[in-house]
Parts: C-alpha cells; sequence; structure tokens
DNA sequence: CGGCTAGTTGACTTCATTCAACGCTGGTGG
DNA sequence: CCACCAGCGTTGAATGAAGTCAACTAGCCG
C-alpha cells in the first residue's frame, strides 16, 4: 500500500468533520445511558461518573479521517460509540502497518492518557464514526481519586493485551485461510446456521488487520466457498459456524 | 516444534525447583533495594512498597520449568529479578506459540492478578531464574487503597501494550532478515561499534520470539555475516550498530 | 461522460518452511 | 576411558504459501 507518501491528513487530528451536525442535548440524553451501561463506565459509582459526564464531548468522523496521531500527546480518552477506528503505526519509511481495529464501546489511549504519555499509534475512521472523548486531565484525576476508575481502566488495557496476544498467535501460528475463518467465525454467533452478515469494513481493511494483502484476502474468500462462505460486496452468508471451526483445525493438521 | 505431546511439566506450576538453595535473609536484604528500583514499585510511597514487601517471596526456576499455567487463576503478581521467561498459549491441538518474553523488571500477570481474572498464557523459564511474587489478594487490596500503585500497574501494562504494538508491527511489516537484525540491535548500546554480546536465550527461543523457525535463524545469521554480525555459540559480535540499523531500511526498499 | 476507488483474477516470483541428513558438545554408564 | 546418546544447531534440496505486478471490472461521484 502507497508508500512514502507525504502525510496529508483531510482534517487535522482531534478536529470532527461535522461535530454540529445534530443537536447536542439529544444525541447526549440518549448516548449518556449507552456510556453508561460499557465496559469502562458500568463498574463506577454514581458520583464518578458524574464527573467524567461533565466534560465528555460528542464528536463524528467520516472515513479518513485522523483522531489521534502518532507521537502527540494524549489530550484525550476516547470511547467509540458507533463505527470502527484502526489504530496504525507509520515507520520511518513511511511504510503504515494496522496494528488493531477497535469498534463500539472500546476505549483507545485511556493508559496512555491517564499516564500523560504520547500516543504510539495514529488512530482514524474506517467509515462513519461516532466517539465520546474525556479530556486526559480529568480522567487521570478522577482515576487518583477513585480507585473503581483506575481499576476499570486497568481491566479495559488488560482486555486490549488479550487482543493483541490473540493476534500475534493468529499470526505466528496460523495461515491466511486460517485467520480469514477466525474473522469470519466473529461475524456469527456461535454454532449458528445460514448466518447474514455485514462486513463491518473494507476488504483492504480487513486484510490489513489480518495481516494480508488484498489479493491474498480476495483469494481466500474464493477458496472458502467449499466450506459454505459466500461474500457478496459487504454481504457475508455463512451456512454453518460448525463447519468453520473445523475447517480451521483441519487446516492445521497440515501445519 | 513438537506438537501434540501429551503436558508433562518437570514440576508443578508454583513450586519453586529449590526455594532453600540461598539463605533468605541475605538473599532478601539485597533483592528488597533491587525491587525498590524497579519500574513497578520505584513510584510508590515507603507505606504501600512496605505493605507488599511484607508478603513478598523469593523463588528460583531452572530451564523448562513453568511458572504460571494458562487457564489457571492467576494467585500472585510476579516480577523478574534474574533470568528469562517466555509466555506462551497453547492451543487446542496442543500447538505451543511464543508470544513474549520477559527480562529483569518486568512483571507478569499484574493486571490478570488485580482483576482477578485466570491467565490467558503460561509462563517458563528459558534458563536460571529468578524471581520475587507477591499473592494477588494483597496487590489487589493494595490497589485498591493506594492509586499510585493501580497507576504504577497500569503503567506496566501500557508498556506490555508498546511491546506487543511493536511485536505485531514487526511480524505484518518485516522481514525475517529485519526482524533478526532489530533483535540484535536491541542487545547493542546505540550506534555502538564492535559490541561483544551474548545471546540471552537459546536460538531455538530466539526464532520462536521472531516468529521464525530455527533453521530460518540460522540462515539469516549466515546472511548477515555480510553486515558485520558474526555469531559463535552464545556470542555476538556486531562490528557497527548503524550498518545493522541501514540495512534494516535498505531492505524495506525492496518490499 | 471521465476519472476514482475497491475489488478480482492470472502469471510469476520470492521468502520462509519442511524434511532430512549431519556436526558438535556435554553428560552418563559400561 | 571410550561409546553412546540427547539436545542444540547447521546445511542442502524441494515445496509451498503469500506477495508482487499487471490487467481488468464494477460501482460511484462530480
Amino acid at each position: 500500500m502507497c508508500k512514502c507518501q507525504p502525510y496529508l491528513p483531510k482534517v487535522q487530528a482531534g478536529v470532527p468533520s461535522d461535530v454540529t451536525a445534530i443537536p447536542k442535548e439529544t444525541a447526549q440524553s440518549k448516548d449518556m445511558e449507552v456510556l453508561r451501561s460499557m465496559p469502562l463506565f458500568s463498574s463506577l459509582s454514581q458520583e464518578t461518573f458524574d464527573k467524567l459526564a461533565d466534560s465528555v464531548r460528542f464528536d463524528r468522523y467520516v472515513k479518513g479521517d485522523t483522531i489521534v496521531r502518532q507521537g502527540e500527546k494524549a489530550q484525550w480518552v476516547i470511547v467509540v460509540l458507533e463505527g470502527y477506528i484502526k489504530l496504525t503505526r507509520t515507520a520511518a519509511n513511511g511504510e503504515e502497518t494496522l496494528i488493531h481495529i477497535f469498534g463500539r464501546g472500546e476505549t483507545i489511549a485511556e493508559s496512555v492518557a491517564v499516564l500523560g504519555d504520547n500516543h504510539t499509534t495514529t488512530a482514524e475512521a474506517t467509515g462513519p464514526t461516532r466517539i465520546v472523548r474525556m479530556p486526559a486531565h480529568v480522567v487521570a484525576q478522577a482515576a487518583r481519586d477513585a480507585p473503581e476508575l483506575a481499576l476499570a481502566i486497568l481491566s479495559e488495557s488488560s482486555a486490549k493485551i488479550w487482543a493483541l496476544m490473540d493476534e500475534i498467535e493468529a499470526l505466528k501460528a496460523q495461515t491466511a485461510d486460517q485467520r480469514v475463518l477466525r474473522f469470519l467465525l466473529s461475524l456469527c454467533p456461535p454454532n449458528a446456521t445460514n448466518v447474514e452478515a455485514r462486513l463491518p469494513y473494507t476488504k483492504g481493511v480487513i486484510a490489513a488487520s489480518l495481516g494480508l494483502k488484498q489479493e491474498t484476502l480476495s483469494r481466500s474468500f474464493a477458496r472458502l466457498k467449499i466450506v459454505g462462505v459466500e461474500i457478496d460486496g459487504r454481504k457475508v452468508l455463512v451456512q454453518d459456524a460448525r463447519v468453520l471451526e473445523q475447517e480451521i483445525e483441519r487446516l492445521n493438521r497440515f501445519v
């Protein structure tokens, strides 16, 4: 993917495309409930939650918008309300590597913001996205005052560590087809049959998230037709999730 | 690497090989200072440190000993004093994948222990190793009482996240030789010349940590002779660290 | 309409793995 | 003391999985 191009973000990092698109109050009252139910907030006392809630800001982005930039000081803790955000790292030569993708309810930069460090990755919207952001210093202070918040943040970080370890395991021990199968399984309810799902982001992004080239993903999808996977644009049909699991197993025998 | 073998650890997890090998007091008094200076403890108040120090236990392991086992409940927070510990994941089919290696000063299971979760990886000594362990419930309580400890643990977790992201970036974006070069660079002081170093663990373990087979690592070492790298057993000679950096860059041009 | 971007497909290349044989070293037991 | 073996590492030849390059299609937006 396009190397060495000068870095020209479409909007300045942290400046949303159209903050004012929806009336603030209506959005907030409903979103506040959603927020309260999210992992980072659900274990907090009402008091701690209110303290944070006072300073939250809702933003909305479109595909390609940069939300935080690698190297910048972390000013905000961000929670995804809707859409998907990809974390990437840009090496000295301009090569961009996708590290991880975050979806609804997941938190970005929570530890780095609380500790006052710099971002080590860039975060970019993969499509229309809504987030909520809280000033780092507010969260940091609240974490000092309320151990429950510090533990909730720790819990988020811990979950992130597991997710990254999963990714490393997949990259080291699984073939392209196995990773694609795992990804497809993540779109299906367990043991379901005749699942109809939608790809959450473009195939290019899916490929990068699985450590593949787009062409390889395309070929993989084609191969997986024989195990009951049909891809049509963004639409996915899986005949039987258990067959996919068996196929992952089967492919292991040959490795 | 040997798949599907029945899992027969040499010692029971958590039971050290020879706890009593050295007199406890002498070991402790010296080690306590070391401990105090380590990242997890250095920012703590004396009071908090003392609370933890009361319940620490020193252990020593030999190569192959299992220290924590995947799936078990986390009972201890572990800090490495000496040696290297490899974290692995064992898949359903028995395939073992090396996820990460921890060295001196690094902490294992800190978040998982504080949160009361189960280990998601197995930890095994790669050679003679000394650790210190603290009961999970003591640390968890202390973290609730003293926000500085919670933040110190968060800081450790955050560092771990960076390290894992580095690993993912390397696996996705770099070739075998580039990863090997990076590893060699990590053994050298920055910009140094005529470095003489020692491989920290066996080549088999190095290979696994870089996501390579042992044979591939061996070939890579052979190729890297032309950029001034000489490997003789565990001894490493690097003529010029900057040349290694340039070589990583150079290899990028062809990718 | 032309010009994008996203995705597919084919032919070819290359990097890493696999399989197998072999070398070295250190320990153990006859 | 030597013979043998196990563990660790190296090397060669063959294989295969994924990447590269390039041509092409389909949909979309101005």
